[in-house]
DNA sequence: TCAATAGTGTCTATTAGACAGTATACC
DNA sequence: GGTATACTGTCTAATAGACACTATTGA
């Protein structure tokens, strides 16, 4: 039935195909019908969501402004393997909906929202990763208001939580080969909430020679997160890193109105530095509109309010 | 066999999990056993190679430089589906390779090249983007210098060929609506060689509603392009326009030694751009090494010879 | 009044673009 | 000498960081 429908639509699309016959004589029409697509082995493909959000933590100081921090969603897995460890969200993709259609279904299956920005990010391919079978994973990141956030858990976990998430580099090393040079960073993914500590080092690797250089990273430590997953979190957080300098990403984690201290804060967090206010206003002036409102009870001069400005990058 | 060495390792990386049992009362070695790979239907999973090179053709004047063109790799296909049309070279990732190294396997086939700028760019799972079956594709962009190059067709390759491609913005148009704007782009990417050219017109859509937006691409036309690959042609154009802004991928197009003129065509042809000289060669010092060789015959004031600087990232 | 944060103004150093001007090969 | 390209110097405008300064609230 659906290989019919397939033959039909691609025929249309593609007339010049219908006389053209390959090697054995067949017409395209023909080919498609003897095609076994069982003929090989295939992996299964699922997808990997991470999910973030940034959270005020408010401090016992009625001056001070509450801390920032950024979060990730971990469900704790009910089934083997892995059971009892932290996982990201994620789950088999169906044969017929998409990847990304699957990254925002599971997405809705987490935290119940849809049309939130959710990026594809990269293929996860070792052949050893997932000890049940060969799975490739593809890992998306999603990018979430905390005040539109309501969690729901999927059916494959025992519980869904938020960990504070810090990313720390223990060490930097350079050292020089013959040809090149090498590059290690170990980096630690902390994973913090009320009763859970997880941890993850990983080992960062650049090694130069000559024209060409080779990246790898290896998991050294991990403590209590399942299959490859600290690798994803790593890779999520570099590319956070390193796409908030030129896009928009930040606003995605602020809701509709906010002060430009809260959006220097995650901006902070996300970098892991601070950043010196006057030019950081400067800066963002152009990506932020003003709005005529005011924080309230703030302990301290209050703050104006801003929106995105959705037209920024539109010169 | 394969399950019982699975096992085995996994016990010995996760300790803990030896006791743990799941809701039926297995621990993670029964449950192994027992899973069915077999249990759901999966898609197929491919890599699709973007080989890019930069070449310089001579103008039948002595005085005038040769101008640099950009090049890509692409096959004619031999098989159905998309018989005699040209595609992107690729294949299948066998169950015992990662995808990573399914796609140096592919670039060593087409290139005899191991060892060049290989990169993962994205995923392309949508339901119906091959007429046989579900085929789930990872793209990868390989960048190779032309000197090195070697070609050799692939075994359901009728043809492997260089073709020049360019990227043509033919419309860019831009709307308000009632809660944001809608940026409609619509982009030429034309592929020509001695006897052939392709073409692809492909129309991305921005549509931004309060701070959510929505990108999309869709394919207006494809002459001659098989499959989806004229969207992972624009994608991997796309990433070479930004990424050369910040990163040093023009230099894997580079052989050893090289002019500043010749660098500065390959930025200017892979932005679609001229660039003013002084400032070019300013922002670049950093990454190069001035040799004490100079080009000959040029017809004109010969030129000093650079080679890229390994070391120009670590500060 | 003061603690804490909000927000602005100015100086300096850096850098990109503009553009003119000099240098040097080959025919 | 003329052509084409290589390469440098200088002016200007824009911008980031440093830092001092002012503003505004609640207790």
């Amino acid at each position: 039935m659906t290989n019919l429908w397939l033959i039909l639509m691609v025929g249309d699309l593609n007339l010049e195909n219908k006389i053209l016959r390959d090697k054995n004589g067949l017409t395209q029409e023909e080919f498609l019908i003897r095609y076994d697509a069982k003929k090989y082995d295939r992996p299964s493909v699922t997808v990997d969501m991470l999910i973030f959000t940034a959270h005020k933590v408010e401090i016992g100081n009625y001056r001070k402004n509450p801390k920032m921090e950024l979060q990730l969603l971990l469900i704790k897995r009910a089934e083997h393997p892995f059971l009892g460890q932290w996982a990201l969200p994620g789950g088999f993709v169906d044969m017929n909906e998409s990847i990304g259609e699957a990254a925002g279904r599971e997405l809705q299956e987490e935290t119940n929202l849809e049309n939130i920005y959710l990026e594809q990010l990269f293929t996860w391919g070792d052949v050893d990763r997932d000890p049940r079978t060969r799975i490739i994973s593809t890992s998306y990141i999603a990018l979430a208001d905390q005040a539109e956030l309501g969690i729901k858990a999927g059916d494959d976990a025992a519980d869904a939580k938020w960990f504070t998430i810090t990313y720390n580099v223990l060490q930097t090393k350079k050292s020089m080969t013959e040809s090149g040079f090498r590059g290690e960073n170990s980096v630690e993914i902390a994973l913090q909430n009320s009763d859970t500590r997880l941890s993850s080092v990983i080992n960062l690797e650049k090694l130069a020679a000559g024209k060409h250089f080779n990246k790898t990273s290896k998991v050294v430590s991990s403590d209590g997160i399942a299959f490859d997953h600290s690798l994803m979190i790593e890779n999520a957080m570099d590319w956070l890193k390193s796409k908030i300098k030129y896009a928009d990403i930040a606003f995605r984690l602020m809701p509709e109105y906010f002060t430009l201290s809260e959006l220097q804060q995650v901006y902070e967090v996300i970098l892991g530095e601070k950043l010196p206010a006057a030019a950081f206003r400067r800066k963002i002036a152009c990506m932020v509109i003003k709005t005529n409102q005011f924080t309230k009870d703030a302990g301290h001069r209050p703050s104006a309010l801003y929106k995105f400005n959705v037209y920024w990058d539109e010169k």
